[in-house]
RNA sequence: GGAGGCGUCGCCUAGUACGGUCUAUGGCGCCCGCCUGCUAAGCGGGUUUGGGGUUACAGCCCCAUCGCGGGUUCAAAUCCCGCCGCCUCCGCCA
């Protein structure tokens, strides 16, 4: 949610916002519409309540015909106060509900349109040449298969489509990246967390994702919880209704869990191997710090991305996704398209969103600074969503004989291992 | 799942049996000022949060806010109902 005070101060800047979105500006003028009507309903029960509270409090000491004249009146009083709470509640809830309906307001010089608008900010690294090799490249679902990685068959006889065992070198290779992530966000001053996958729909409603996003999203009505599809949910969640310590921004947590998406809009795409699946693990940057710092703080976390991708020695694209493409929550957004092999083309790894006020708003998280309660921006970045990383380790790091160099960062936490080798 | 207890403005706490001077008490912490070689102590004042009004500013005023949501009443921290959370005990279980 907006700072609803910026519908008022500044409402052509919330219709360019809308207009880059490719969104109607016709819910900017029912909001301002919404607003007034709020205003006045909710002064004119003020009002009442005033008068009420006055004469109320002086039937205490009245006595005989002035007492049961004062309650005559503040008897039919409390009838109008009643109504006019009626007719305010109502104002201020329809306010609210189009408030939630509003997506966030974009940052200057975001490229305007949709998925395909998106501008490449940096190009890093050369994709390899196969060719010059000798050898036609082999798909992810292929080697991770003949190493013994992945498992698809089972994923499906078990859980249904888009569902895979990670097996023997496949599972440690996703532990190995896990300590690599955790063991650099550690030394960048991150807050390790490992949050829960279920969370209330508050926290939904509050991150955004019962917005647009909503049929993506898995829910057990048994309980009234929904299944998170990315950590950002619980670490936003993780302050929510609190006033944090000013002085203490920014707070940058990493948190790491089980994402699920129902990927309900996708049937048909990505369909071969583990590139878009039900539930895969997410290694998830998560910071709160002023709103004046975000665009600083989400550069920060950008690199945070780069500095990993290149770690594990992959070539890559910095993109800055169009605002038609950003979602609710996000001002701005960048994701890194690491290359794929397989499909000559750089395919979606990271992606970091500065959420400014959006969602700090809707959940109630507020900093104290000095004698100041105010906002907090919030931000979240991928650091390291293992299917994807993993396909990219693959393709991009396999040899004429199936076998996978391993990046040397990775050796360590893999017993010193250099490369893995195809058990079939 | 069963039984009981608890939830007050940063933290602790008074108030809830009996509804109204509760405009929520006191302490700690914090902020401002005074005093003082320095520090500490002492003294005085301030200190929930949100919304709105007024003002050059300080400030002043109104409404809401005692876990959340309803209800009763002229009036609710206080009475009633529902929910949530925490604690203790019992049962069950990875």
């Amino acid at each position: 949610m907006i700072d609803p005070r910026l519908l008022r101060t500044d409402p052509d800047r919330v219709r360019r916002s809308q207009r880059a979105r490719g969104e109607s500006e016709a819910l900017v003028d029912e909001l301002l519409a919404a607003d007034e009507q709020r205003r006045a309903a909710i002064s004119t029960h003020e009002e009442k309540r005033a008068e009420q509270n006055r004469l109320g409090k002086l039937v205490p000491r009245a006595t005989g015909e002035e007492r049961q004249g004062l309650l005559a009146r503040t008897k039919a009083l409390a009838a109008e106060v009643a109504a006019a709470k009626a007719t305010s509640d109502e104002a201020a809830a329809r306010f609210d509900e189009l408030m939630r309906m509003l997506p966030n307001i974009v940052h200057d010089g975001v490229p305007v349109g949709g998925e395909d608008d998106f501008t490449v900010l940096e190009t890093v690294g050369t994709p390899r040449d196969f060719a010059a090799e000798g050898f036609e490249p082999k798909d992810h679902l292929e080697l991770g298969e003949r190493l013994g990685a992945i498992d698809m068959e089972r994923g499906a006889k078990v859980s249904g489509s888009r569902f895979y065992f990670l097996t023997g070198p496949g599972a440690l290779l996703e532990l190995a990246l896990l300590q690599h992530a955790m063991a650099k966000a550690v030394a960048w001053g991150f807050t390790p967390i490992l949050p829960p996958a279920l969370v209330k729909p508050s926290a939904m409603e509050g991150t955004g994702f019962l917005g647009q996003a909503a049929q993506d999203v898995y829910h057990l009505p048994a309980d009234d919880l929904y299944l998170v599809g990315t950590s950002e949910v619980a670490l936003a969640a993780y302050h929510a209704g609190e006033i944090l310590d000013g002085a203490a921004l920014p707070l940058s947590y990493v948190g790491y869990s089980p994402c699920f998406r129902r990927e309900a809009g996708s049937y048909g795409k990505d369909t071969r191997g583990i590139f878009r699946v039900h539930w895969f693990d997410k290694v998830e940057m998560f910071v709160y710090c002023r709103p004046e710092d975000s665009p600083e703080q989400h550069q920060r976390l950008l690199g945070y991305e780069k500095d990993f991708i290149a770690s594990l020695e992959l070539p890559y694209q910095v993109l800055d996704v169009a605002a038609g493409d950003l979602g609710l929550s996000a001002a701005r957004k960048f994701d890194c398209y690491g290359w794929l092999p397989s499909q000559q083309r750089y395919r979606e790894i990271t992606s970091t969103s500065d959420c400014t006020e959006f969602q700090s708003r809707r959940l109630g998280t507020r900093a104290r600074h000095g004698d100041q309660v105010g906002p907090v921006a919030t931000l979240n970045g991928t650091l390291c969503a293992m299917t994807r990383m993993i396909i990219m380790l693959l393709e991009n790091h396999q040899q004429a004989d199936g076998s996978v160099r391993l990046p040397a960062v990775l050796r360590p936490y893999l017993g010193g291992l250099d490369a893995l080798t195809p058990v079939r």
